[in-house]
Parts: structure tokens; sequence; C-alpha cells
DNA sequence: TCCATATTCAATAAATTTATTGAGTGCTTG
DNA sequence: CAAGCACTCAATAAATTTATTGAATATGGA
């Protein structure tokens, strides 16, 4: 194969990929994509949680849209996002690696939050479900929940946490999750219960990654 | 948790996965990291492969390993990087979502390559090594089958190809293996094998997706 | 029809990334 | 110890990315 030939294939095929990796290259755009993995969502609620204009988070996600990372469906006035199949995969390699060589993501995480005791993994998590010797909790917000949840779990926003603790079983063990491994709501969930006397962990990982691990989703209201 | 530093904490959090993002934002670095995925390397051997300047590739080479994507080993006056473990399956993750939500990426193979059949999967590949039914030719250059190859793989850098072909036998399918679904090695092996009457296919990926998908790799001179 | 709202567009300035250039460093060899 | 080599460093200009701003578009309801 002529080598100019070759050369100008590889560059536009490498091309093609930096596009992809571009994409990647900016932290609001994560922060979308970590938003936009628990559910399809509006640009404005999308803007409000991120912290970005509304104008700024639609310029975001038009390259993310670019880049195949993410679809949109219209209704209305309403413009929502979700991400396309394959997306999760690849921000869960990149968001592992990143905590595996960058000494600085555990650093962070140990000094702001309070986490103390081994979290639940998704094969314990399966097998407690299975024995129904544990209360799970999703702690996301109701959109969340009903956007796709872990069947059995208990639609439980943190802010509205408190008012729930009453209806829980105190035998057993507790177990919340969230979004993800630096999803905080697990985090506040489990410092509450604890506070009030329940033996409380957190999900290690998060809906996005239950789901991506193969175990079934459940869609809509109520537990 | 106080928004403020609920904020804050995800600003950094995000900031240090983007810092990954961003290493991956660019082709020339992805081109190193598919070079690197076939093991170490020096940087001016790299920077003559990926078509850049000895300093430049240095600098590109220095972001990878500030995202620890790579490491460095120095012996004498060289330097050879390599990729840390977990960095290969990230490329790949970006490189076979690329393939599958960039339509670009299969226009630009199929205008460029002349590909004809179906490729051989790493499976099936498997299944012939073990029946012993197939050839298999390590079409890379010398001193990456050195640094690891298929168990029963003949060393056959295409340019050295054509002195080879009289020992091979004529009854049984030959399979060409290279550096990747896009590297073009295996390709032209096929093609002159074809041309010379041989049953020739290529392998779909290559020798680091075999590793990965956890086969067996051999290190060292012969087959 | 008019208005409010959600989103996108376009223009701009600031910040960041990139390739190039030439100098600097350190190791090995004659 | 001088020279050659592989690599890195530092400075620069060009290119790209980013956030902000205000205007434009489009939809649904008053």
């Amino acid at each position: 194969m002529d080598p100019t030939r070759k050369r100008r294939f590889k560059q536009q095929l490498f091309d093609q990929f930096a596009r992809l990796g571009k994409a990647l290259a900016n932290n609001h755009r994560l922060e979308l994509i970590e938003l936009l993995a628990q559910g399809e969502r509006s640009v404005e609620s999308l803007a409000r949680e991120a912290d970005l204009s509304v104008a700024n988070a639609s310029q975001h996600l038009q390259v993310l849209h670019a880049a195949g990372l993410v679809e949109q469906r219209r209704e209305g006035v309403f413009a929502y996002y979700s991400l396309t199949p394959g997306a999760f995969p690849l921000w869960q390699a990149l968001r592992d690696l990143a905590r595996q060589r960058l000494a600085e993501v555990e650093r962070l995480v140990e000094s702001t939050l309070e986490r103390e005791g081994e979290p639940v993994g998704l094969e314990e998590l399966a097998r407690r479900l299975e024995h129904g010797d544990a209360v799970l909790l999703d702690v996301r917000p109701l959109r969340e929940f009903e956007a796709g949840h872990i069947p059995g779990a208990i639609p439980a926003p943190v802010a509205e946490l408190e008012a729930l603790l009453p209806s829980l079983p105190r035998g057993v063990e507790v177990i919340a999750y969230c979004r993800g491994p630096y999803c905080t709501f697990a985090d506040e969930a489990v410092e509450l219960l604890r506070a009030r006397g329940f033996n409380a962990r957190r999900l290690e990982l998060g809906l996005p990654d239950w789901r991506a691990a193969g175990y079934p989703v459940r869609q809509g209201v109520g537990a």
C-alpha cells in the first residue's frame, strides 16, 4: 500500500477517534454524561444541576451529540437528551481508570467524604436481595428512580429520607444506592441512617453500573 | 452536606476525570497509544512511525504520562515508554464506540481498504488453533512479535512475507493478524496471500485485543 | 394573535492546546 | 574529555476550545 495513502488514512481515522476523545476532554461534559446516565433530562434541568448557563449546557450537549454520545428527543418546547447505547461503558472505563491511575481522585474522595466501612458490591447486593435479608433504598431524586431502579428498591430521595425512617424495619441492614461511586447521596443517607441507629451501608457503585453488569432494572413509579 | 462544598468537590473530581479525557483528545496521542499497545518503544521510534518530530512526540508522551496512561523506563540514553495496566481497555472502548457511533469511521475503512469476506473472530481463532487446522501469521514488525504474540504464530512481517510463502502449507487456511482492527498489515498480507493462491483471511482484531480477552500471549523469538 | 418559555444560534474575548524551533541535559563512546 | 546521540525543556505563534452575552427560533397556552 502506498505509504502516503496509508498515512492519510491513519490521519483521517485517528481524527475520527479524536472527535470522540475531544468530547470527553471537559469536566462539565463529563458531569453531563454522569447525569444522563441516570436517564433522559431536559437542557434546563441539566444546566441547573451541573451549574451551567442554559446556553452553555446546550452547547456542551451539542458537542456530545456530534460525538455520538447523546441523542435528543423533542417534546413540545422541551429537548430531552439521553445517552446513546454504549456511551456509558466508555464513561465507566474512563472513570475507573482515573481512579486507578490518578492518586488525586482517591485523595479527593478521602479528604472530602467521611466514608466509613466497606461498601456493598453489586454481587453481594444481588445475593442479599435474593435472600431478602436487606432493605434497599434508592436515594436519588424521584425522577431518576422512575427512569430506572433496582427491582425491590424503595424510592427515598435523601431530602425526604427523614420522613421515611419510621416505616423502615430495624432488624435488617439498610443498603442505599445512588448515581455512582462518587455520588454523595448514598453517603448522606448512610450517615443519617446510622445516626438514627440503623445498620446501614452504601452500594459501592450506582444504578448505571448495576444495569451495565447485566442485572435487571425496573421502570416506573412505586417500590 | 453543604452545597458549596459539594459543588467544589464535584468540580475538582470531574477536573480529574477530564485530565484523563484531555489526554485522549488528540489524534497523535491516540496513535501513540495504539503503537504502545503492541509493546514498549523508544521516543525516536514512536516519532518516526507516527510521523511526528521527536520533540513533539516527547511532549505528547509526557501528556499521556501525566494522565497515567503510559510509563517510562530509561535504559542508557533511551527512554522506553509503555502503556500502563488498564490503559488499553480504555482505548479499546473509545475505538469501538467510535466505530459504532461515528459512521465516518466505517466509511473511511470501506473506501480506503478493499476488504473482502468476513474476518476471523477471536473465539474462532482460538478454536482453530486448538484443532490445528489453520496457519497463523503475525505480520507486524518483528520487534512487536517479540514483545508478545499469539502462541503458535509465525513471525512474518509483511515486508518479508513474500520470501516466506514457499514454506507455508497449502492445504489449510492462513490467518494473518496484526495490531488491531484498523491496522492494514493483515489486509496487505491477505491480499498477497490470496494473489498467490492461498486461502487466507485476517483476524478481525489485534494482538492487544487477544490479550485483553484473556487468551495467552507468548514473548520472545521464534515461532 | 400575543406572550412566556425552552432552546438554539452567533459573535466575541479569554483561556488552553498545539507544533515548531533551538537550546539544554545526560549518557556513552572514542 | 570531547563528540554524538536521545531525549527534554522553554519560548513562541497559531489554532482551537470555552464561557458569556444577547438575539433568534419555535412551541404551547392565554
